[in-house]
DNA sequence: GCCCAGGGCTATA
DNA sequence: TATAGCCATGGG
């Protein structure tokens, strides 16, 4: 079956958001001004085509089974955020300065949530101490080694591996797709998912869940908010890195200690969305070069 | 060839 | 509890 459809998207980039460097994912793969990606659509493959165009997206479906296309909508939506009220998180921004600073660099850019959580779990383990380039990369490189492709009109799209595959893989041949050291955070945290069951997460509050990633290998505060905030939507995380840690100081003069408490009276829900604007503004701005 | 990367783990005090 | 080294290795 192959059809398309529009959807409305307001206040949306695409592609700031898709190279924004979320760890739920690697960037979709770029076509023709568009990305394609795979995607399981009620148990069922299925290859996405998504291309904007002024405030509408359109999208294309590729699925040798029948899908409903409500159900992709759905998947659509819920994966770049678009049912978020941008405008009143603008508000926000806009009467509590100096955060109203950071609105021009990233207009539009949304969260690129998890299509596949345990993709997110594994991606954020091997985003620490890595460049983005590097770990999108290492990702790719194990959905072609051990996911499983689909053949479609544009070629063979793979699947993220699920953790049982992993959990069988020795430390080697896992470092042979550029993870590093990580090889081993990533099948032991992979052995003890494939037991756990992670979906029970989502319906639990922010600090528990939290509390529960950190005794994953390879998750500390930093990972566990990224697999929270890009995995499970859970708005009140606000992942900490140098980056973070360096414009929170020059900004508002908080201290690495102080900086949970701060962040959670001071943007509640909207603590993952203001990472996600301070992130950018930090890196594209150029208004920390020369602080430390 | 050098340096750094969206941190986390482990040993020490 | 707090801080100091150490970690693999791809990419710029």
């Amino acid at each position: 079956m192959q059809k398309d459809f529009k959807i409305k998207a307001k206040e949306f980039d695409l592609e700031a958001t898709m190279y924004s460097g979320q760890t739920s994912q690697p960037p979709w793969h770029p076509n023709g001004g568009g990305y394609n990606e795979l995607l399981t659509v009620n148990n069922k493959p299925s290859l996405i085509t998504i291309k904007q165009a002024d405030d509408k997206l359109h999208i294309t479906i590729e699925a040798h089974e029948k899908i409903p296309l409500y159900k992709v909508k759905e998947r659509i939506n819920h994966i770049f955020d678009l049912k978020f009220n941008i405008e009143e998180f603008y508000d926000f921004l806009y009467s509590h300065p100096p955060l109203d600073s950071v609105i021009d660099y990233s207009r539009g850019l949304r969260l690129f949530l998890a299509k596949d959580v345990f993709e997110c779990i594994i991606s954020s383990i091997a985003s620490a101490n890595c460049s983005i380039k590097r770990w999108t990369n290492a990702i790719n490189h194990i959905k072609r080694s051990w996911g499983r492709g689909y053949q479609f009109s544009k070629g063979i799209f793979y699947s993220f591996p699920t953790p049982t595959i992993l959990a069988g893989l020795d430390d080697n041949s896992l470092r042979s797709a550029g993870v590093g050291y990580r090889a081993s955070y990533i099948i032991r945290t992979s052995r003890m998912i494939s037991r756990i069951p992670i979906k029970d997460l989502k319906r639990m509050d922010y600090d528990r869940a939290f509390n529960i990633l950190l005794k994953l290998p390879g998750v500390g505060p930093k990972v566990a908010d990224c697999i929270l905030l890009y995995g499970f939507r859970k708005l009140e995380a606000f992942p900490v890195d140098v980056w973070i840690q360096r414009i929170m100081k020059h900004l508002f003069s908080v201290d690495d200690k102080k900086l949970r408490d701060f962040v959670k009276d001071e943007f509640n829900d909207y603590a993952g969305y203001v990472q996600l604007y301070l992130y950018n503004y930090a890196r594209k701005s150029g208004i920390l070069e020369g602080v430390q």
